[in-house]
DNA sequence: CCCTGATTCGC
DNA sequence: GCGAATCAGG
């Protein structure tokens, strides 16, 4: 992998935004392992992982296990300010049997990684932006309590993510879907065929 | 089995 | 620095 700073940029897009790993690996054509080595070495804000390590190997397991002194404040951590469990958006919102998929072009952009669908952010808005790229900890989905009721844009994205250029499809989002009828034609496909392209 | 993210370690 | 292999939880 040819780490130019825009794949950096669009690690950094696709990370904040809260994309899987594999995810990211598979819109950028590399693997999973790649994104996650770059993301460790970038030093990104590590996502809850599903698993707890212990020491590993090397590491005294004494000075864990012989350790009994108190610890001081255990952590009152008031669940109203308790941290918020970042939600995890799933980019592809698709209906039973498809899912969104990386097409090389979604229409212009000629954007040296594919572009991709992304989840309904906070877009939506007559005054949409870029999603906020390289934030430390971005927040990738506020909840929307309640759906607009008139003219929904379009989420589909326009170019790199976390980059100047990047906006989204001006035109209007079908009734269900979260695209317009054109961009939704190219991001609904078998779920099946999404998993080797993605370059 | 599928998924996930983290770490290790040879390159 | 890179990323496959490996680990480990859901």
């Amino acid at each position: 992998m040819d780490w130019t700073p825009e794949a950096i940029e669009a690690l950094r897009g696709y990370w904040a935004e809260g994309h899987s790993t594999a995810e990211i690996g598979r819109r950028m054509g590399i693997s999973k392992n790649a994104v996650v080595g770059k993301a460790h070495r970038l030093v990104l804000p590590p996502r809850p992982s599903p698993i707890r390590r212990e020491p590993a190997s090397g590491t005294a397991p004494a000075a864990a296990a012989v350790a009994p002194v108190a610890q001081p404040a255990p952590q009152p951590a008031s669940p109203a300010t308790a941290t918020p469990p970042a939600p995890r958006p799933q980019p592809a919102p698709a209906p039973q049997p498809v899912a969104a998929q990386p097409p090389p072009a979604p229409r212009p952009a000629p954007a040296p990684v594919a572009p991709r669908p992304a989840p309904p952010p906070v877009a939506a808005a007559p005054a949409r932006k870029p999603a906020p790229p390289p934030p430390a900890r971005a927040m990738p989905a506020v909840v929307r309590p309640f759906p607009r009721s008139t003219s929904r844009s379009c989420c589909w994205p326009i170019g790199e993510p976390g980059t100047p250029g990047f906006r989204f499809c001006t035109a209007e989002a079908m009734g269900t879907k979260p695209y317009c009828a054109e961009h939704a034609a190219i991001a609904y496909v078998k779920v099946r065929d999404r998993r080797e392209d993605a370059a």
